[in-house]
DNA sequence: CTGAAAGCGCTTACAG
DNA sequence: CTGAAAGCGCTTACAG
């Protein structure tokens, strides 16, 4: 009833056993007398009792938490692929632990800071980058994966957005516009970001063409374009608004193609054609390797997982006005 | 480099004292020989040394560690709340372990017991009913707060759905609307929809006016009304939606209302009249409410605190039509 | 089949 | 100002 939860020894003595014998029925680890096994179950229930995993973690020296460093819970990408990667977690019978980084600009260090103090069993990274050589050393010797952000230093899970990139500039290209822009933001990962601008550029390249780079929804730049592929789905959007509050009428006037299909790129109002990310197949398949770290079944070389990506075309998307 | 963490007895013997010391310095809780400070403090650099926090919350038998039971990430109205409560936390030395309920059906028991286990310091429920008995059971003797859900057995902060819903439907009669519909939703906890509904109809009521109840977008009682006050925005989104593929001009033929204020209710495209709930503030006085239990700082009687909510009146909401 | 003992990495009186 | 000892709640050989 009050603060201090029974321990296994209370239970030992209730039940008339050690707790060593405790301890036994309660992992199934040895061969129990039938009548002992349901005595302690009995003062279990009675007493409530919940192992602590705090000392059963102190001495097995692994723990089955996980550590979860996510960008920017706010933004829906984050918050979808959050959702998900918990989920996973809790399928592999671990625990995920969050750190929502960035909010507030707090680094990376103090968030693994924190999780090492918890020893936590691995971390993930959440389409954020933890590269700094501070933050490597410190996560040295401890299962890493980087889900949705493709990282060099060890395991990842993440698309390909050079070719997520091109797949949006064909379709731009395919329609027949021959100005395009590329809206940056600074929401997105600055290495993610310049990935997909290069990506868009070289197959705006291969139709002959270039890519201007537009640095906000207040760019000049913005002007000079029938087409924009914007770094992710937030950024697209924030473009159609500012498109509508202008009079530019999307598709007609411009052509617009988002990064991530978030769930309210499908709303009809928004109805953004969009290069989509398998949310759920980044956050399970990351998830799996660093269990199979944490758990020994994997060693070696870092691992480099690319899932597949798709065009969605909505109706952002149109061949361009024929020019008066 | 590998696994294996640096410990206390290591620091210790490398700064050539005994751990009772190396602790007394990392802790500032003795007079301790300047000489003695910086080889001590040298050897944790050194190291790399990083005090194990499962170790010192079990010696000191309270961690300050918060177990946070949300309904669902995927709703962007928890998304935005899981990312303010994380901030909360963490503003108060505190950190935040999420468990994301209800997806696919796992059990609040479920996740209480496991963060239980880890003997969490406290336990805040997002907009999530934790109410079972047995839930309650498990609970006791540890600091809860409920954030977003009006809670009669522990501290809550929580706006008042009746008088929101009230300036919702009030909103609606001052139009001159005098067949309106209440939209329930299954995403929305059962206790609050109904809290919701009942406060949209007695506004309703004191106008000499009938609360027609929707139970989907596909109902037909849909078409008996001109306005409609949602049980959350993301009803409300989902109503514009269907509005909008059935050639029902929002608002023209119809009105609509939503409840929460998710930052996409601001889009132009979407424009949602909605009441908006301060979760930020929600966030803050839960955090700190549970702060001050698990602190010791307050005690007795159960703390409700109410938030002032309001109405954002936008784009989705007009006097009906006149009736040919 | 059961229990006594050691030890995980800390903190905290208590001596000196 | 510093250190030896006990103890937080478990698990794990090891004896019996």
């Amino acid at each position: 009833m009050t603060g201090r939860a029974p321990t296994i020894v209370e239970v030992a003595s209730l039940a008339g056993v050690s707790k060593s014998t405790v301890s036994n029925v309660i992992r199934g680890s040895a061969p129990i007398a039938e009548s002992t096994r349901r005595r302690v179950l009995d003062s279990i229930d009675r007493l409530g009792y919940r192992p602590n995993a705090l000392a059963r973690q102190l001495r097995e020296q692994r723990s089955r938490v996980l550590g979860v460093l996510i960008g920017d819970l706010d933004n829906p990408y984050y918050g979808e692929i959050g959702a998900l990667v918990e989920r996973a977690a809790f399928h592999s019978g671990l625990t995920a632990m969050f750190c929502n980084i960035e909010a507030e600009g707090m680094r990376a260090e103090a968030g693994v800071q924190m999780l090492l103090e918890q020893r936590v069993a691995g971390v993930a990274f959440l389409a954020f980058s933890g590269r700094s050589p501070r933050v490597r050393t410190m996560l040295a010797g401890i299962p890493t994966v980087s889900i949705g952000l493709r990282e060099d230093w060890g395991d990842c899970v993440a698309v390909d957005d050079a070719r997520g990139s091109a797949l949006a500039a064909e379709h731009l290209t395919g329609l027949g516009h021959r100005r395009i822009g590329y809206l940056t933001s600074a929401g997105v990962e600055p290495r993610t970001d310049r990935a997909r601008r290069e990506g868009a550029r070289g197959a705006v390249a291969r139709a002959g063409l270039e890519l201007a780079t537009i640095r906000s929804v207040d760019d000049p730049a913005l002007r000079d374009v029938t087409a924009v592929f914007c770094a992710n789905d937030l950024a697209a959007i924030s473009l159609l608004d500012h498109a509508d509050r202008h009079g530019i009428d999307v598709p007609g006037d411009l052509s617009v193609v988002g990064f991530d299909d978030v769930s309210i790129a499908g709303l009809g109002r928004i109805s953004l054609t969009t290069v989509a990310q398998p949310l759920g197949e980044l956050a399970r398949t990351g998830i799996e390797l660093l269990r199979r770290r944490v758990d020994g079944e994997l060693d070696g070389e870092p691992i480099r997982l690319a899932p597949e990506l798709s065009l969605v075309v909505r109706g952002s998307t149109a061949p361009p006005a024929v020019s008066a």
